[in-house]
DNA sequence: TCCACTTGCTTGACACTGTCAACCCATTTT
DNA sequence: AAAATGGGTTGACAGTGTCAAGCAAGTGGA
């Protein structure tokens, strides 16, 4: 069994700080320190301080996608419901990575189409469970509507749990589940025709 | 009339540049070159690269919250409905403040209790509208899912918005209005008891 | 009138950052 | 044996935030 690569040594240590410190304060050099390695090792892995976001950005919407089809999957609750359970645990999970896969300022995106390529797969994802839920008769509009309004909600929930907003304004949430669960139901879009526990 | 003093210059410089490149480039010495000063003279009117952020985040939850009053007002839609194009229409018209309004890395909110304030008066705003939709003896956490329901989906909708991601997978959003109405229909979370024209 | 004090700004220095450049040394390829 | 390559090194550079000291103009009180 080999030793951890540096490659892997300067993504842990780098996911691990951008979870509980963001990704602003991340330092190239301090990475490489904490690594006991010289200041520019790194770049021998990385192209730029912004390659080591590509990279954690990569690796976060590959397991975001498979963590979405299999949150999908869960029989104990209608699929809309555990698709936007996914979406929310999985961030506050890989808060390290969710917090990079987001911003775009610091991946430069566009510029990666591999990187292009896992995103638009994970919000594949929700596009066809849309489908699949309102059938293929339904009109593009709504499924669009429906896309927007699931991600919407999932990916503002997300944002303001890692940020601690929501629980500084409403309390503490205790039960994360069942919180979405009811925001799911509350807001009408839990799949149509299947009932809830 | 005077001349603009060197710290609102110095504002108003920064929130343009946030708005256009968003808050992490951001140079005190930058800034400070632009209004033609030495790199240290902002210091007088600002504690901080932070104290910056903090003076447009005090500044941005202030027109938010009078923004969101605003909104409810009108009569043209539901007030539900109003109060998320308000806060939507709010992020995509002051992108600048909006950025650094929820980068709570960036403000240090908890150490500023004027800007706790303005931002809790902004949060009043949508909790008093749930309040008076649902009615005095609404239970306390239907009160709760709907305020999570309504600020998830708008802010949801305003970060991705804002960053192009929303645009960027189902194309150009000609009628943002338009689009948070549908939104709002069709999670169910326009007033209830209100017909739409 | 003189003096202490504040306000708004300046110059100078410091440690730290990302990145370019050159070099070094194993290992592999030819 | 020679050449190329992968993975690391040290050194330098400009740009950053911030501390420290100083300087000029205006203010209030004696």
């Amino acid at each position: 069994m080999s030793p951890p690569s540096l490659r892997d040594t300067v993504l842990r240590a780098a996911v691990d700080y951008i979870a509980e410190h963001g990704p602003d304060g991340l330092s190239f050099r301090q990475v490489a320190a904490a690594a006991g390695v010289s200041h520019q090792a790194p770049y021998h892995h990385f192209s730029d301080r912004r390659g080591i976001f590509q990279a954690i950005a990569l690796e976060g919407f590959t397991m975001f996608a498979a963590a979405l089809r299999t949150a999908e999957q869960r029989t104990d609750v209608d699929p809309s419901t555990a698709l936007m359970q996914g979406y929310v645990d999985f961030a506050l999970e890989h808060t390290g990575h969710f917090r990079v896969m987001f911003r775009f300022d610091l991946t430069h995106i566009a510029e990666d189409p591999t990187l292009t390529a896992v995103a638009d797969d994970s919000f594949d994802v929700l596009v066809d469970h849309v489908q699949r839920t309102l059938g293929d008769s339904a009109p593009v509009d709504d499924i669009r509507d429906r896309v927007v309004a699931m991600w919407s909600i999932a990916h503002g929930m997300a944002t303001l749990l890692i940020d601690g907003t929501l629980e500084h304004k409403v309390g503490p949430v205790t039960d994360r589940q069942a919180l979405v669960r009811a925001i799911a139901a509350h807001s009408g879009l839990a799949s149509p025709g299947k009932a809830q526990p």
